[in-house]
DNA sequence: CTGAATTTAATTGCACACAATTAAACATTG
DNA sequence: CAATGTTTAATTGTGTGCAATTAAATTCAG
């Protein structure tokens, strides 16, 4: 553990030391975690976030879809042009301002809602974690992510 | 907050409720602070993540590299291809099992190492915080980690 | 009111991720 | 040792992510 030829530098440098590997790996595996159940509705995990705000907004620009998931139009144009082909979203042009455009949630949609209403609490399974662990690491992940913004 | 028409699906349907966001977005932010220092050395971050194992390691397979970074073959392929372009590494098959690729570090790559060494003491800067909280939630992470897995 | 600056999406190009399939090498078993 | 099964990478196809550029609409300054 403490090789005196091994400076901090190289501890630092090291897989094992990262904050930003666990980071990375428990996110795709969380992801991964999803699949199943988001396959089930034909749904993929970004399309999923966009549900979430969705189902609780309806109606959301482009832009505030963006600045809630933190993605840009170069990912969310393809995205939501996948999603409206399936009918679950319509996209139009505002028509008080012909630069943004508004996603509208749909029938079919709306519809899915039910479906995954209950996706939350399946996943609580997987993660094995009480409560209190699930809000700390929640808390300290918001957080880290405010610095990172 | 005590909305009597939502039931406790319905709350934990929200994004803000979900822990699997802020671990998907403080993942992708923490890649793009990365991304000033990697870009100076012409590195993506999955290919810094290669180069970590490397630097301990000198010589591991593509199993290797797959099982302690949770990557497949159709990732890592290539992801060292590429690196492999750039004569960072090589790429051969083990003579004992041809089935196996053994990854072995090149000059070009265990030269990188000396202006990569300082990243990680730069990257805390961004994080913000103190050498406990770091520790604490790596070892969340990492714990959550090992249940997804 | 007009030209310049800003805002907003779309597009382009590149690099992951990952499921599914393929193919080659090796191991096992009868 | 031959047939079968397993392991390992590579390949294929789809869907993100994101930097950089483009283009249209709006706003702002003079």
């Amino acid at each position: 553990m403490n090789d005196p030829h091994e400076n901090s530098s190289d501890a630092l440098l090291k897989l094992e030391s990262q904050l930003c590997f666990p980071l990375y790996a428990a996110s795709r595996m969380l992801t991964k975690a999803y699949q199943p159940y988001l396959q089930a509705l034909d749904l993929t995990y970004p399309q999923y976030l966009v549900f979430l705000l969705l189902w609780e907004h309806e109606e959301l620009t482009v832009k505030e879809l963006g600045e809630k998931l933190l993605l840009d139009s170069g990912t969310l144009t393809p995205l939501l042009k996948r999603m409206e082909q399936k009918q679950w979203l319509s996209r139009r042009r505002d028509p008080r301002d012909e630069r943004s455009v508004i996603i509208r949630l749909e029938v079919a949609g709306r519809a899915l809602r039910e479906q995954a209403c209950h996706i939350p609490e399946q996943l609580l399974g997987h993660m094995g974690m009480t409560k209190e662990e699930f809000e700390a690491l929640r808390t300290q992940l918001n957080t880290l992510l405010t610095k990172l913004c």
